[in-house]
DNA sequence: TTTGGAAAAAGAAACGTTTCCTCTAAGTAT
DNA sequence: ATACTTAGAGGAAACGTTTCTTTTTCCAAA
């Protein structure tokens, strides 16, 4: 069907060698004379001779192909990260297969074994907020595939991750908070059994503790990724008879929807109430009220994942280390917490 | 070094047939009777066989791959298509390879020829902005890998497309705002070299015409897809003795850009200017003030641009046809020009 | 002149399928 | 009982590489 394509083999009868010496002139084989070399190279261009990667694959079990399984797609954050993970890898010959979990583990494992089947060189996941079991986790690292988790982690022995700090980002979104005045504040949560938001809620606590803020239960309420949740969020929080001043959630769209709750209500931001947000997601900058958020470093999440994998298939050796890499956030300081004088670092 | 996977032969052996007859069996030839069949099933599933993709690619020259290049991965608009497509492909055991072009027509034609090396059975993509020549699509479609371009085409014969109503949005927009009683609408239009910008602006063009609004050159400003366009446009407009009355912007990073630099100058929405943009980007609606944008539904572009590949590689004659697909555009009406009665219909 | 040995190239198997062709055994018609 | 058909299965080549092993070539040392 496909127009036929111009082998090794035409290469090989054309100058009268065999096939054997024009794979080796190609990969740079130091047995070939420089002479053959030259003279295949030239050849292989003049036909305009493409390798067959799939052949190549089924012979040496390698495909230059990883996968990459997220949440969605089009949260920007991922797609971030997955620029990251790009910006690595495309120089080095390899190509990124995009699979999506809709936050749903029977995808996440369909896709895995999809990928697995395809013969993935490795995977990069997210694990998705329902996923408990790491059974396919573990089929892939059986089956010899690094598995490199970012952001969302999920405790599997040999499986690297690059994740940020959310404790320290939790720490350092409270203490902004605290610095702008605020002694009442409301923790907009995300679902306490994944990792993350484990953290930064762990963040927060100890922050309080440092300020000798009494923690409060009921300032903590659980949100999900949703504006109406955050709006829901305020409902709670404004029947309470001591009410906050100020709210760090744990996700932007929570904060987006917190704000317009709030503003509905005709409080004040940032004079009666200061938010933060958690993701940078790009709308905060856009809003007639700019949103304070934490950066997670997407891009650069990315780029050390793409790092750690290569580092684990470069290595010949079986030495293939677990690797952790913890990376710092960024607090990007906008309108919607703003009590002082305008902050000039503001993200771009 | 990976882990050794059973193949067919493993099979043949367990039950002293014929690797052929394993084959056979397991892509349910009818040759093959029927105890054999569900014999050869159940061992396999018994040893755990996974298929050997590459093998079988090799074997018969498909890959199950698909390619998707577009400018930037992280725009809505484009991995919103991206989900459509998947969610055609996916179930018909494609994988989705994602390239980004970054709007350089040479990335595009480095991430094409990489594509069509690693076999890719077939590529989805909106070319960039820089895109000129069109060598490297008729390449593809030399090597027989059918290409469908969405959103932005550009002509090449025997190449499928699946593209909106560019003319009918700007027109429905334009409707829209002399429906809110402006008579003076500017046009913050894109790069009129590319199909889609144009064809915006041709229906902005016919529907003044329609009603006999004068149309005026200086009311037409050429914009980039950032939000500081937006505002230099405003400060270039506001220059005129004449001021619009409303702003049709074919992209909503410059509409935004246009709010913002309206709201400084203390200028009301809707009620002195009015405001749509273009490709309902998620903040539209978010904003403390939602921006009235036309949609370009590209869930429905992406599934049915997969609709047409499919049929591409499915109709086993070689009489692949083109195929021009045209969508209609959906206005969703939010407060920056809404004038009258507030609008059920808003987007969710 | 022979021999040893390095350098260069050739031969052939292997990766795991699919599929064309051939063969066997059984069933059917004569 | 013989010849003919056919369902079912096997053999082997092919897809395009890579690589292990073997062979050839060539030059210098004995």
């Amino acid at each position: 069907m496909k127009k036929d394509k111009v082998t090794i083999y035409d290469i090989s009868k054309k100058l009268n060698i065999s096939a054997a010496t024009v794979s080796r002139a190609l990969n740079n084989n130091p047995k070939i004379s420089e002479k053959t070399r030259a003279l295949v190279a030239k050849t292989a261009t003049e036909m305009n001779y493409k390798q067959n990667r799939l052949a190549q694959a089924l012979k040496n079990g390698r495909t230059n192909n990883v996968g990459v399984i997220v949440p969605y797609i089009n949260r920007s954050f991922f797609s971030s990260v997955i620029r990251g993970i790009e910006e690595e890898l495309t120089p080095q010959g390899y190509h990124i297969i995009i699979c999506q979990s809709h936050e749903e583990a029977e995808n996440e494992i369909e896709q895995l074994n999809a990928l697995l089947n395809t013969q993935i060189d490795g995977i990069f996941m997210s694990v998705s907020k329902t996923t408990q079991n790491t059974d396919h986790i573990k089929k892939a690292m059986e089956e010899q595939t690094p598995v490199v988790f970012f952001d969302r982690k999920i405790d599997v022995e040999g499986v690297s991750s690059v994740v940020l700090d959310d404790f320290k980002a939790g720490f350092m979104a409270t203490e902004h908070l605290i610095d702008q005045g605020c002694k009442k504040i409301a923790h907009l949560s995300g679902d306490i059994n994944l990792e993350i938001y484990k953290n930064r809620y762990e963040g927060y606590k100890a922050d309080l503790q440092k300020y000798d803020i009494e923690y409060k239960d009921e300032l903590v309420i659980n949100t999900s990724s949703k504006i109406e949740s955050g709006m829901q969020a305020i409902d709670e929080l404004w029947k309470l008879k001591d009410k906050p001043d100020a709210i760090f959630s744990a996700g932007d769209y929570a904060a987006l929807g917190a704000i317009q709750e709030l503003k509905q209500r005709g409080i004040k931001i940032p004079e009666e109430v200061c938010v933060v947000g958690f993701s940078n997601e790009p709308f905060t900058k856009y809003m007639e009220l700019p949103i304070t958020s934490v950066d997670q470093t997407p891009l650069m999440m990315g780029k050390i994942a793409a790092q750690v994998f290569l580092e684990q298939v470069k290595g010949d050796q079986a030495l293939s280390i677990e690797k952790k890499v913890v990376l710092s956030p960024e607090l990007f300081i906008r309108d919607s917490s703003s009590r002082k004088i305008l902050n000039l670092s503001d993200g771009v």
